[in-house]
RNA sequence: GCGGGUGUCGCCAAGCGGUCAAGGCCCCGGAUUGUGGUUCCGGUAUACGUGGGUUCGAUUCCCAUCAUCCGCCCCA
């Protein structure tokens, strides 16, 4: 009708640094994988919980660590009448405070919770890295048991397993209790010692702030140095203690028994500070730089450090942009009718009719001639098309039209229905 | 926070100092005011992210800035 090309480009106003707008054919994709992973989820008996998006700014700093990135760069803080707020940058530390604050440690054991929703950290973007992002994760208290670590990986691996994620890598690794994790540092410490002074400055510093970090180095010469036989036996079996070893073998069995294939990373430490004993991280080469996919793992201290009952836990959250990265095409989604119309009562009472039936209708609304209903029907791929005119009002009918093989008959809508309600129910 | 690439219509994209703003897709209108998907015709950028500079002259060169992409750090 009217043209305006409104190129008033100085008072456009852009999206903040690292949002995404989601829409069109995206929203479409991001809708089914969600709906997929909820599925999953509750077919497993996990409800959904739904927390702020801004938390006490301390939950974040003591429940994700202080010596994190995350809360020492990250987050994205701001003051409201004397409160310290916090955008969440992630979703575990809200989940736990609920947990705490809704009194769930007197809900019946195991709680199995999942959670989707928007996190935000305050970083460079870049390929699958922004700074409002999606996470969806998976949170079971109550229960300490190398079954309830499968099973949370096995509702994650299934998951990927629907949606035909190529070229997954499942690691895993025990890192052991808090005291364990003392062991280690003594241990790892006296190890290194002599070789301090090949490290990398990162590593020196680490060294003397948070040795388990030393891990996951990224620099050559500072990993062919934890490659050494002697460290690597150290990480694989020297310093967690023996129940927390059975723990992860049992783990390992279940594993195997299901045939989920995973790689045991002794380097696998992950960087929040509140896990215990097992954690693990599903990556994918398809990814670039910021490969992981998903990542968890069991964190027994963190309720009660939140100030809840003692609560051992375990799960994982998975970046949805990433995972929506590496799901193929979706298969076409249908429309079924589409109305062709200038008789808008009659139009709207049919489409509701096979609406009712689980059909996908879509009713004409520009009013414009038969011909440019017929294009908007043909453009948005319906399969058939139904005219309702004067002269159909008037003797009771409706032409139904296949717009595939392009044949048209006049029917009614009790025949038309009682034709395909056998083929589709809602 | 640091390093590199890019920035021409909603999308893809040519032009790389002198009538220069091609082309394709999408969108809109018409041929076709009760029947589409094909075809044909027509329409849509006071202008090349923004601000400076160099030049007789810049979309084309330089600087800055913003945005975006890729990498480092770290994480989903």
């Amino acid at each position: 009708m009217n043209s305006t090309p409104a190129k008033v480009r100085k008072d456009i106003i852009q999206r903040p640094k690292g949002t995404q707008d989601i829409c069109g054919e995206d929203v479409e994709r991001w809708e089914y994988v969600e709906s997929l992973c909820r599925l999953q989820l509750q077919s497993a008996g996990y409800q959904e919980i739904r927390t702020p998006i801004f938390e006490a700014t301390e939950l974040f700093e003591r429940g994700v660590g202080e010596g994190t990135d995350i809360v020492n760069k990250e987050m994205y803080t701001f003051e409201k009448s004397d409160r310290r707020l916090s955008l969440r940058p992630e979703g575990t530390a809200g989940v736990v405070r609920a947990f705490v604050e809704q009194g769930m440690g007197r809900w019946p054991k195991p709680v199995k919770l999942y959670y989707l929703g928007p996190m935000f950290r305050y970083e460079r973007p870049q390929a699958g890295r922004q700074r409002q992002f999606h996470q969806f994760g998976v949170e079971l208290f109550g229960l300490d048991t190398p079954a309830a670590d499968a099973e949370v990986i096995l509702m994650a691996m299934r998951m990927f397993e629907k949606l035909a994620l190529p070229n997954l890598s499942l690691q895993i690794n025990n890192i052991g209790t808090v005291e364990c994790r003392e062991r280690f540092k003594t241990g790892f410490k006296a190890l290194l010692a002599p070789q301090l002074t090949q490290l990398c400055a990162d590593c020196q510093t680490r060294y003397q702030t948070n040795p388990l970090r030393m891990l996951d180095c990224k620099q050559d010469s500072c990993k062919a140095i934890y490659a050494q036989p002697t460290v690597k036996a150290f990480l694989e079996t020297d310093f967690t203690s023996e129940d927390c070893q059975a723990h992860f073998a049992e783990l390992v069995r279940i594993l195997d028994a299901l045939k989920v294939p995973y790689q045991r990373n002794p380097y696998l430490v992950r960087g929040l500070d509140y896990y215990t004993k097992t954690v693990f991280e599903i990556t994918s080469t398809n990814l670039g730089a910021q490969n992981a996919v998903c990542g968890g793992g069991r964190y027994n201290r963190l309720v009660e450090d939140l100030g809840g009952p003692e609560t051992p836990a375990v799960g994982w959250a998975l970046g949805m942009e990433r995972l929506l990265t590496l799901v193929g095409d979706l298969p076409k989604r249908t429309l079924d009718f589409y109305i062709v119309h200038d008789q808008p009562a009659e139009a709207f009472q049919v489409a509701e009719a096979l609406r009712a039936s689980g059909y996908h209708v879509e009713v004409d609304l520009s009013g414009k001639g038969f011909g440019k209903q017929f294009e908007r029907a043909a453009k948005l791929n319906a399969r058939q098309a139904i005219t309702i005119g004067e002269a159909e009002v008037q003797n009771g009918t409706i032409r139904v039209k296949h717009l595939h093989s392009g044949e048209q008959q006049a029917t009614t809508l009790t025949d038309l229905l009682s034709q395909l309600a056998p083929a589709k129910q809602p």
